[in-house]
DNA sequence: ACCCTCCTGTCA
DNA sequence: TGACAGGAGGGT
């Protein structure tokens, strides 16, 4: 469940019931998930839990006595990645987990198939910031979005997909916004005028909130302890939809290769 | 700016 | 057997 809508939804489902817990020990699984300083935990509450690009961010606050300064976790589920909540009692499913934090009254769970997935420790908030724009945020305006897009000659999907200037987009939801925004994925980035640029900011505004109201994309029929299960792919007008009809212009949707990933397009509509 | 690679699984 | 999968860091 990798792209914003996907992370914001688990961000979301995940904050009110760990949120003020406390952890009495995580047990990494997986070497590939050591980043070389991972902390003692033990004793720390769970502060918050939020998105912040593609990464779900824990902030764990001072254990009772000892350390004072808040510590912070990015999880990034890249392919495969799942955080699982587990109430206490609850089965817990022993395939591909990769990481377990205990925590009073449960225990969340890191699943990961492909093994991806990261966890990276911060000391504060803004060193796990991204370097990108959060694009939902106010800071990403027509003129902020016309400069990041200056200059590049790179093409446009292929662009939505850096992390460095937009975060959040993934191959999904690149495709969509282009077809919605009536966008060629193969127009060179810095090639967009004004209004072409206000019309991929409306469209990228409109298709991630839409998204996160469905609670993100789910293609495999997997259901996870909390349910989390997204809606979006009954809206999806290009993606994985090679062959059908445009439900715009009719057109049949076709899928090319861009930078070794697939871009999903409709070549009556998207000029 | 682009290609490869990391890893595991599924599907044709 | 080979292509492909919601991602991105490292190397050229």
């Amino acid at each position: 469940m990798p792209e914003l809508p996907e992370v914001e939804t688990v961000a979301r489902q995940l904050a009110p019931s760990v949120a003020g817990r406390r952890v009495r020990g995580l047990e990494i699984l997986d070497p590939l998930l050591e980043d070389g300083r991972t902390p003692q935990l033990a004793g720390r509450p769970i502060a918050s839990v939020e998105r912040s690009g593609k990464r779900v961010l824990f902030e764990f606050g001072p254990a009772r006595g000892r350390q004072v300064r808040p510590l912070w976790l990015a999880v990034h589920l890249r392919m495969t990645g799942r955080l699982l909540w587990l109430e206490r009692a609850a089965a817990v499913p022993r395939e591909h987990l990769r990481a377990r934090f205990r925590v009073d009254g449960g225990e969340l769970l890191f699943v990961d198939t492909r093994r991806f997935g990261t966890f990276r420790w911060y000391r504060t908030r803004e060193a796990a910031a991204p370097v990108g724009v959060e694009p939902l945020s106010p800071e990403l305006t027509r003129p902020r979005l016309a400069s990041l897009l200056r200059g590049s000659s790179q093409e446009i999907k292929p662009w939505l997909l850096r992390q460095d200037r937009l975060v959040g987009l993934g191959n999904i939801y690149a495709s969509e916004i282009l077809h919605a925004a009536g966008l060629s994925p193969f127009r060179a980035a810095g090639s967009l005028d004004g209004r072409e640029i206000r019309r991929l900011l409306v469209a990228t505004r409109r298709i991630l909130t839409q998204a996160i109201r469905a609670c993100g994309t789910t293609f495999s029929d997997f259901q996870d302890a909390r349910g989390i299960e997204g809606s979006y792919q009954r809206f999806l007008a290009v993606y994985e939809r090679e062959g059908q009809r445009c439900r715009r212009c009719r057109a049949r949707v076709e899928r090319v290769v861009q930078q070794q990933r697939s871009t999903y397009h409709c070549p009556g509509c998207q000029a």
